[in-house]
DNA sequence: TATGAATGAGTCTTCATTCAT
DNA sequence: CATGAATGAAGACTCATTCAT
């Protein structure tokens, strides 16, 4: 209506527009993200956020009306573009390790760029209680998990993949497992004294994992399989 | 629930026998374990707690001085046990895959008697700024996750062990991966209109992927190592 | 709205055709004095004002600085107005009957003009802390007000007027009476499930009340006088 | 439910109990309606009760959880037994100038010891927005209001009542003369230089107009039943 | 004329904390 | 052991106001 004409945060979702306003609401959700991910979206106040970026916490009202509204954007303008980078590639007619050495690695890749994310994940995304859950998992891509999810219980069914595995649950093993390692990667350095861990390093610890676990000399025709296809992978 | 571990919290109010102190101590515990699974510990305050337990805010104060001094009574009365109940059993001389497979089955056990945990561990422990961490890591059996480590590299130089895995993030991934299924368990359910999986099940997925991951048909010898030496896990 | 009875500001520091300053200026006005009979003046913030006129919070200050000065446009421009048209045809010569009954006719003409004017006037002008009350206060007709109060009192020397009434309060009674029946009608009509009485049924009831009270059968001396000199009551 | 426990608020609406709290609670209320009757209901912040109270705004909180909660407060203690003394006598059987010279006493008396009554029923119960008319409403005798309008209206009947009042506004009119009258008392006398009236001449005053208007020299069958029956209005 | 960005002050409300009882 | 009263600090949010455009 009419009656908002004045009201910014209920107008536009963050569209380009001139810069000088891109400007400050890009960055207090930068400090948003930031935050949420340090301390938490339920420790996060108005005025952290706004200190943060060096402005008043009205302003921070200003931009995002409401708590509401504030985590409404860091979904809808930060995970989301996340998500479909990860799981847009996924279709059917790939082999299972194919698709999980996929995930892996987009996930690390956009976590590369959003370091903020796996925290953020973890405490507010798969927690019981998470802030950001509901609206997150509204989102979710739920058809290209069900291919994920197919083509495992295919390759069980063919003898080629590991029956005692959930495919459903293998999703979320697999976004799980890469989201607590890079959570915790910084504790874990601290911890024991080693370097972090680069990206590759854990890429391949973490894939590793997934495709044969423990077992030792993973055998060659799966090898073989993944040289071909996403050799990508290896450079 | 079965959230109390703990028979007590059977009388009150400061009456000549039954130790009066104990009882509330524990029920405020009780309280605060289950609200910092719910929202978190940064989201529960004292009075959230009081009016779970039933009682006034300032007796809160009167048992924990302090956010402080609550935190490490989580940590030493509630978290501390179970790490020991988990980890005490490891020892050198074991094979990995019975380390590992071990690890797991006694973390879901005492999940089972605290289901608090999952969710408290990924928020306030694994996660960055998480508000438990630097009191629980002081409290980690370094020792017990070295010999686990060592154990996987010993494996990996013979040759019988995934030789793309990094041995100390092995550890990190096993407990990971156990805390954040149970921690997701009820939304995954929820979300995918599954009935809950029971903790065999999941012992059955985490086992079966940290062992072989996607691999199907885990090759016999390591098979026959498992059920000669740790055959309770069958039962 | 049939709020606007005085044409006024029609030009100031504006663009050549359309008076664009004319319309903002009384759109805003009108806005001002439905809100501050809805909620009250204390409640009418420069949003709200801004809001049902579908303009920002700016551009109410750009027309009146002030709080202070808003209100002195409402009285000003609105209330003054009303005054005059109510009170100027006061003089002396007149019968207290006629005097009286004139004043409700003209008082309730003008509030079908402006309906937001009784709600105001009993919250912010009878009122002790009215907000409205010391400006409009110092805009009372006090010359006409000591006619109507010497007539009456000549009446009660000449023994034909009720010798109970203060002269002085009855001009206040007057005044109240049709405002208490008039901003309250809506609620009354509301509450006893009736219709909303007509003007025509207030002012019966009204001068009916003023000039007999609960005797009945006013006294033919009376009716008569009325009939003859002031017949236009009952066009 | 014993969540509540500590919860002062909600527990109690302002029973004798000790007197450490009773002078508290009593002193808020006190602050409250001085306040409300000054300034309005929506311009009294908790602050401002605080202030006036010599306590912290938290303090009023503490008492009365909510604004909402204060205003019941204001109504059920304040204003419902006020309601009740004014009203009660009030019977079937009695004469229509004794009901309605005995409301006004009465209300003048209620009035006399709760001068903040005046403004704030004018300002939040009898206007449009008002704060607390919705609260009261509930409350309103209307039975009693019932039988005034029902006497009235036999009155008219029988030829020895007004026949151009409405019944039923006839009790708005009692009540809204008495409490405009009271509310700008202070005002009125102010703006012409004369000392407050009495509460007698006031109810002289009203009494005198809703019985007779400005009729002169009531006649003397009613003035007759009045000195018999009612004879405590003249003393 | 009109708006969007920005702010400081103020409001309601919650919270940790203290203290007398 | 337990509570009710009380407070100061902080949080979310609103508002009047300013200013550049």
């Amino acid at each position: 209506m009419s009656t908002e004409t004045h009201s910014r945060a209920t107008e536009r979702p963050g569209r380009p527009l001139a810069n000088p306003e891109r400007d400050t609401r890009a960055l207090l959700l930068n400090a948003t993200t930031a935050l949420f991910a340090e301390q938490g979206v339920a420790a996060t106040s108005f005025s952290t956020i706004a200190r943060r970026a060096g402005l008043t916490p009205a302003m921070v009202h200003y931009h995002f009306d409401d708590r509401e509204q504030l985590m409404d954007a860091v979904v809808d303008e930060r995970l989301v573009p996340l998500i479909h980078a990860v799981w847009d590639p996924v279709r059917p007619g790939l082999e299972p390790a194919e698709l999980i050495s996929g995930l892996v690695q987009r996930l690390l890749e956009q976590i590369g760029k959003a370091p903020w994310v796996p925290s953020t994940w973890m405490r507010e995304i798969l927690n019981e209680g998470g802030l950001l859950r509901e609206r997150l998992f509204r989102r979710l891509p739920f058809d290209k998990i069900g291919i994920v999810a197919h083509t495992v219980a295919r390759g069980q069914g063919a003898g080629n993949a590991n029956a005692e595995i959930n495919p459903l649950l293998l999703v979320f093993s697999t976004l799980g497992l890469v989201m607590v390692h890079m959570a915790t990667l910084g504790v874990w350095a601290g911890t024991f004294h080693r370097s972090k861990p680069s990206s590759k390093t854990m890429q391949r610890h973490i894939t590793g994992l997934l495709l044969h676990g423990l077992s030792p000399a993973p055998d060659s025709s799966i090898k073989a399989k993944r040289s071909k296809r996403s050799s990508r992978r290896k450079s």
